[in-house]
DNA sequence: CTGGTCAAATGGCCTGACCAATTTGTATAG
DNA sequence: CTATACAAATTGGTCAGGCCATTTGACCAG
């Protein structure tokens, strides 16, 4: 909120510049860049840098590098890439909040239009998670499977990706951190619970009661969560950037 | 084809590599990689190669590189690159669905606790998109800025990036084409109406108004985008080809 | 005109070095 | 013993200069 300081990357700025430079039509669609030792004079930076900036706009699928001719202009708009660009590691708790308010949509829709054999995929995950309480690893990709199953059967590509990547984010290297203080057959015995009851109502076609059986879910991991090192860490809650404090306590 | 030569650039047979290795599972998620001058030595290549690979990751959004300390593997499937290749892109009618289902949901959640300071920013909104109707960068922007706004009356960092990440798929270069078809000052006056009828709902507390406001809002944006074009975008679509050079290069 | 050769331009890759941020260990003060 | 402060080691960020491979176009021989 203060000063960005600029400490951001050397060649992350030249990219963000060239970039720029593209948006606005200073450089045209299908037109060639200065060579990349003439950028790095002109930039006043190094060469390496100017390639490190290139290689981001070429994988943002921006410019087209040709060995031995040139750079070209492809398009004039990168594709949505963002996953990676700020440093968008939310807190544990807002992301839990934030599950809690979409995969309790998704739930609800889930219960409505569930089918036997969608039932069958849900089991399946239930069963990898019980069978291997002992592997965190195995644990782990079974509860993956089992809410990004609950997004298959709504049958929206767009939410199961949705689902997967907000699941994901579990594990920035200071997420992994926590959890390992308290991830154990106990808490994951917990969890299988809580799953169940999901299942049980989705099966039923129940939606309010799907919807209330994820958001106990989502909200017993949080509680989970901030009772096995309490407020270990609400101190140095500075680590990813969070804009604001994460206001966990949702009221259902 | 003919030329399957290619002899592709070694920091991309690099990034190949690592990618593969975070999605066999062989570089768990959460886990530091080696430090780059160990990775160069051990894959015999140049540090600056190295370096070039995991910048293409970092893009990507497979890695987090931070500066003395490491790089650590975050998720283990790219995200959402619709640059590199495939058509991970879902369909404009597939993201509607999921918009649908998501943003009800944080629309329901947001009327439970919107304050007078969060409805002038959607105002704000408002007045910008009503005011500039025949401009369609601004229009798209103030539409962006009244959807995130909501997710930000939650006070969600998660919420807000999830719901702008979705929005900025309409800029998908197909998305886009098709969209040029239809959006005009006729489709963003009722987009505008629907947006009122929303911003009503969330001030007035009234959390089932608002989530079906925002449902007819975008059920509305599905009609009339299906209303534009039917299903004239079923087939023809290969612009995801662009891995050849643009032949841009002839004019201009 | 056709075909080939050659040289300039340009990107791809390397070596080696130094700087800056972060982490970690250690010593000192309380 | 704890905790703070400081210093060293680790690691990513940047720079400099160089050589090689590919592309391109001009030039020349046929």
């Amino acid at each position: 909120m203060f000063s960005p300081v600029e400490s951001r990357r050397l060649y992350r700025q030249v990219a963000d510049q060239i970039r720029s430079m593209i948006a606005s039509g200073e450089l045209a669609v299908g037109q060639r860049l200065p060579a990349e030792r003439e950028l790095a004079e002109q930039l006043s930076v190094s060469r390496p840098t100017v390639r490190e900036a290139l290689i981001v706009l070429e994988v943002e699928g921006l410019v087209n590098i040709r060995m031995g001719s040139g750079i070209y202009v492809v398009r004039r708009h990168a594709a949505s890439v963002a996953a990676s660009e700020g440093e968008p590691v939310e807190g544990p708790f807002e992301l839990l909040q934030a599950r809690a308010v979409i995969e309790c949509a998704i739930a609800e829709e889930a219960a409505t239009r569930a089918r036997p054999e969608d039932i069958v995929l849900l089991d399946e995950a239930l069963v990898r998670m019980s069978g291997g309480v002992n592997d965190a690893g195995a644990v782990i990709a079974a509860d993956r499977a089992f809410h990004t199953g609950i997004a298959a059967i709504v049958g929206n590509a767009t939410l199961i990706r949705v689902t997967g990547e907000m699941f994901d984010m579990r594990m920035s290297p200071y997420f992994e951190k926590l959890a390992s203080h308290f991830e154990g057959p106990t808490t994951w015995r917990s969890a299988l619970e809580e799953h169940r009851a999901i299942r049980d109502a989705i099966a039923a076609g129940d939606a309010i009661g799907a919807k209330a059986a994820m958001r106990a879910h989502l909200t017993m991991s949080q509680k989970r969560f901030s009772e096995s090192f309490g407020e270990e860490f609400s101190g140095e809650e500075e680590r990813g950037r969070d804009k604001g404090p994460a206001k966990a306590t949702d009221k259902t």
